[in-house]
This record gives C-alpha cells, sequence and structure tokens, in this order.
DNA sequence: GTACGGTTTGGGAGCGCTCTCAGGAAAGGG
DNA sequence: CCCTTTCCTGAGAGCGCTCCCAAACCGTAC
C-alpha cells in the first residue's frame, strides 16, 4: 500500500504540495476553491499527514511527557497519579496532543529514560511529578533546555521556573482550625513522608494550625507512606498515647487509621475524630464519612499541561507558579460541628 | 545551541556518517578503532539521534500505543487499569520503547484520537484493552494494518489475532467448587457488566461450577458495574434472599460486599462467605481478609507489550492466544476449609 | 495603459536519519 | 605474485514534511 502524501494529494486536486500543506494546516491565504478542492481530495482518500516528517521539519512533535519518579510499586495503590493521568490525559486530547507515559521502576529506568527523552526530540516538554527531595529529575531537565511543569512545590525554587501545586500548609490548617473548633485538645498527626514536599507541607500547616488555636501534637505524631497498611500501623502505634483526633495526610492512609481504630474497639468520631487528606476517595466508601481536604488533582494534572502547551507555543512565557486553594470537605468522621457548638 | 547530528560526530571522530550510524544502531562490520573512537565521541558529545529523523527514514517510531476505550470516570478506582499500564510500561523500558497513553473520555475522543494515531505513523502499534462489547476500536484498527494485541478476549474472533486474556470461567469454577466444598448451599452472584467479556465470562463460569457441584444461584444474583458503591448496593439487594455466600466478580465490588454485609450486622464469613476476583488489593485492606481468585494483570500487561513488540519485528508472527490461568487464593473470607472437613 | 499594493501559488532547500551500493582495504588461496 | 573472498567504509538518494522566497495573479488607482 502506497503511502499517500502531500504531493500526491496536491496532484489530484491540481494544487502543489505546498497548498495542501497550507490547507491542512488551517493557514490563511489559500483560496476557497483551493481550499476546497484539497479537503474533498482528503477526505475521500483519507490521507493523514505523516507525524515523523512533521516533527523532523518543523522541530515539534506533538508529544507531552508525564514523568513520574516513583518506585512503581506504591503508585496505583493512591487514587492520586491516576487522577493525575487522568487530567493530563484529558487536556492532550483537547489540545489535539499525544501524552507519552514515563514511570521509573528504579534508579538504572531513570537513567535509560532520561537518557532517552533528553535531545532526543521524542516529546516537545514533559509535566514531571516531584518524587522524593533531592531527586535529579528536574535538575537534569533545566540543563537539558526541555520545557518542563512541575507538579508539586519544587524543593529548591531555582531548579524550574513553572510550577503548579496544592496549598498543602493551607489545607493542613483548616484541618487543624476544624479539629479546635470542635474541642479536641488531644490532636495526633499521621504525617506523609519526609522526604516529600507535601510531606513536609502537611506536616508543617498542621502543627502551625494547632499552635494558632494553643493546641499541640506532642509526641503523637507518626509516619506513614502512603499505604493504607501504613496509616493503619501509625494509628495503631498511637492509640496508647490516647488522642481524641488525628489528623492523617492522605485519605488511603485514613483508611488505615480507621481500620486500626475500629480494631482496637473504638470510635470514630465519639473516640477520635479523625481529618483525610486529597478527597479522592468516594465518600460512601468509608465508615463514617471521612472528613478530608479537598485536593483538585485532575484539575491540577490538566491545568499542567494546559501550562505546558503555553510555553510550548512562547517560549518567553513569563515564570509561572501556580497555586490551588484547598477546601475542607465536611463529612462525619468528626462529628458533627454546627449541632456541637 | 546547535543540534549535532551524524555528520558532526563523523567530523569529529574522522569518519563518515555512515559508519557513526551503524555503531549508534551496533551492526556488525565496524573496525574496533572506528567504533572506540566514534562511542568516545559520542560519550563526550552527548550526542543522541534524532527520534524523528529516525522514525521517518526507517518507518519506526520506538512508540506503542496503550488504547483504553473506557470511560474514564470509572478507570481508576479499580486497582485494575493501574496495573495494566505498570506491566506495559516495566515491558517498555526493557525494550527501550516508549508508551503512549490513549485514553478516551467520550465517543468524539475515541473519534479524534483513533483519526490522529491511524495513518500518522506515531506509533509502532498499539494494545488495546476490550471494552464494551461491539466496541469499534479493534475492527477500526485491523482495517487499518495498524498491529496490535487485544488485553480480554475478543467479542468476535475475527477481529484481532492476538490476544492476551484471563481464564476467566475457570477462575469462576474454582470460586464456586470452593464455595460448594465448603458446604454452602445458598450461593449468590454479584456479576460484572454483561456487556463486558470478561463480565459474561466470570457469569458463566460460576453458573456452571456451581452446576458441576449441583448448586444453581437462582434468582439471587445482581449486576454491578465495577465499582465499590455497585457491590454495595448489589449485596445489600441479595440480603433478603438469605444467601450464605457470594461470588463477586471484582475485589473493588467485593470490598463493598463485605461494608453492606458488616452493616446489615452479619458477619463473614459465618453469615455469608465471600469470593472475591482479582487480588489486587491488599490482603489486609479487608476485614475478613478476602479469599479471591488471582488474576496476573501486571504481568498479563508486560506480556502484551512484548507479544506486540513481537509483531513489530515479525509482521510474519503467527496468531498467538495466551491465555492465562487464575488461581484461587484462599484466605479468611469464606471460613476455614481444611478445619471444617 | 501602466503602476502598484496585496493575495495566492509553486518550487527549492533542507530537517537528520537509514538504506543500498559500489569501491577500497585486508586477508587468504592457488 | 595475482586473484578471489571477506570485511569495512563513504557517498548518494530519499523518507514527507515545513519554511522561505520569488513569481504570478488580481483588482484598483492614476
Amino acid at each position: 500500500m502506497q503511502r499517500l502524501n502531500l504531493e500526491e494529494i496536491g496532484r489530484l486536486a491540481g494544487v502543489s504540495r505546498s497548498t495542501v500543506s497550507r490547507v491542512v494546516n488551517g493557514e490563511a491565504n489559500v483560496s476557497n476553491t483551493a481550499k476546497e478542492r484539497v479537503e474533498a481530495i482528503i477526505a475521500e482518500t483519507g490521507y493523514r499527514p505523516h507525524a515523523a516528517a512533521r516533527s523532523l521539519a518543523s522541530n515539534r512533535t506533538g508529544v507531552i511527557g508525564l514523568v513520574i519518579p516513583s518506585a512503581a510499586e506504591t503508585l496505583f495503590d493512591d487514587p492520586y497519579f491516576g487522577r493525575l493521568i487522568l487530567g493530563a490525559t484529558s487536556a492532550s486530547n483537547d489540545m489535539e496532543m499525544t501524552l507519552a507515559l514515563f514511570l521509573f521502576e528504579d534508579e538504572s529506568d531513570q537513567q535509560s529514560i532520561i537518557r532517552r527523552v533528553i535531545g532526543s526530540g521524542l516529546v516537545d516538554g514533559v509535566i514531571v511529578t516531584a518524587a522524593e527531595i533531592g531527586n535529579s529529575v528536574p535538575d537534569v531537565l533545566r540543563r537539558a533546555n526541555l520545557p518542563f511543569v512541575l507538579v508539586g512545590r519544587p524543593d529548591d525554587e531555582t531548579v524550574s521556573p513553572h510550577s503548579i501545586d496544592l496549598d498543602n500548609p493551607g489545607g493542613a490548617m483548616l484541618a487543624a482550625g476544624h479539629l479546635a473548633d470542635l474541642g479536641r485538645t488531644r490532636p495526633a498527626l499521621i504525617s506523609a513522608p519526609s522526604n516529600t514536599t507535601a510531606g513536609i507541607d502537611r506536616h508543617k500547616g498542621f502543627i502551625e494550625g494547632l499552635a494558632n488555636h494553643g493546641l499541640d501534637v506532642e509526641d503523637r505524631t507518626a509516619e506513614g507512606n502512603w499505604t493504607e497498611a501504613s496509616g493503619q500501623t501509625a494509628m495503631t502505634s498511637l492509640l496508647p498515647l490516647e488522642p481524641d483526633s488525628v489528623f492523617v495526610a492522605s485519605d488511603r492512609m485514613a483508611v488505615g487509621a480507621l481500620r486500626a481504630i475500629r480494631e482496637a474497639g473504638l470510635t470514630c468520631p465519639d473516640d477520635i475524630a479523625v481529618v483525610g487528606f486529597d478527597g479522592l476517595i468516594p465518600a460512601d466508601q468509608t465508615t463514617p464519612r471521612l472528613t478530608t481536604v479537598m485536593h483538585p488533582v485532575t484539575e491540577i494534572g490538566h491545568r499542567a499541561a494546559t501550562l505546558l502547551k503555553s510555553l510550548l507555543d512562547d517560549p518567553d512565557h513569563p515564570a509561572e507558579r501556580v497555586m490551588y486553594e484547598s477546601q475542607l470537605m465536611i463529612r462525619e468522621s468528626c462529628g458533627h460541628q454546627e449541632s456541637a457548638s
């Protein structure tokens, strides 16, 4: 089967390659008659421009990469990455771009993928999710001059001009305020890994929020690793300290915490109030329904892709740091606020 | 910044473009001295071949697509797709290929993506997951002569020569046999959507497995849509029929069923034994630990990618239908088998 | 009738690579 | 010592597109 090309379409339509190219790319300065003839032929033949040839000539590929430099195993236990992928995909579809996925299973993967992506012109730019603090990916990208957008707070501000993040400290402060307002006086904290900026920010925000109300976690803290199991373990270890409430830095971990509470024969919210973070778990999947800080992950993924596209279209795009506000979603795991007052 | 190319590397190494190309592609018939000189220059300069140029000349892109023609919303509620992506990614990494992700949110997405992928040479081939019966994607791919591998059972055998699937009926029969062996006599079934081959096969296998033991679900059946909420709803609707056991066609739905049982004041496994399907949920995330039929999804994703690669390397690759056996993982949600006898 | 802007069109060059082929060098046999 | 075989190398062509420039065309104004 002979591949159709511009020249051939032009021959059939009685115009030149150049004119066909202009029609295909929707450029101005083409007469209506020529345009119609060409479009008819294209519809008739089902012609599609060849992506590689186009890339070679124009130095653009129409592909953006989504780079997730995390251990792959923990990746789909939490709905976070799925939602991020969804948002980025949706935006890519809208922009007629293609999304390529780069997951690293280990350090050597990271090396080989980075090497393959950089300088090969495979992608026009990438979205990178913040991984452990000190991860070298953003820095490598910056030095390679590959346009990229960071999702999450950069651990080093100089490394990336463009980033999209949630106000993690603010969200955690909301949680702290909520618990304080309900009269809880012995709050505990199950934090996310302290080698991630999200983990640090949520931790810090919660402590600060408590301090604003004259409260303190004292030694009622434990660290999880985002998994449900780690939340359960952490909660179990905190129970002897008799907390009357706990802020858990992710919903998935909060589910584990709820189980630990239930298995210890205690009840939520009567004995212990629980606030989660992310809002990615359907409300009716927990008993009681989990009060949590909302994190618009899908929207963030979407925004990351559109911002990246802006960078590609305009190399002088000014540095942009998008910050999403978090909101507290009050459900049942902390008891009733209004009726309590 | 001037882009490095073969010619330039050749100049620096004192050889021709062609020789550099041979070294880069690991071809034979290059003298050791030339090879070493070229490799030294490449290492020194950090040269990477330009993907688009290579594609244009060789008609291969090194990119494979993963096509998931499903409503995106339900996509990441179940860990299934995440695992599939993980497996395919891992294999792609090993093969030095890039994985592009194509998710459809609606019918118009499907149209536009398919159009963009086909004939543009964007990808060398694709992995397609089976969607609702009657979905046109596989047929379109076949007619476009784009190599592809189907994950799941094709609803029409003629549409795809290559497929990778799990023995869904066999797995469901194992579940039926297990319940029968434990002396359960009033089994119920919460099935997966009947417009998917997996849904049909698991349903059929379970009914058949029961029949082999002289059992029947009678009217104790309900259909879910893979979500946890639907599992809960389905179980709640079945409780008045007083089943003593239930086979749930996915773990996520089984978690919902467990909650329905608990909320009705019944206990599992004493009042109702539960068997799930997929084995994708960590054992300790359910109470009691869920007995389930294992589904090696990650491995299936991996195998799909390697099979696709074989097709690309050898266009005459014989039709291949890979079928994975399922295994029953006995945990606690059906009670003890050995000690009961 | 000529001159002049603006619009439309076609062709050349070139993006960086692979593939084929032919020629030169090295190695081995008579 | 010459001829054949094998190994290695370089040059040419071409993949299908975009970008740029110059030519052709159009209508209007003088």
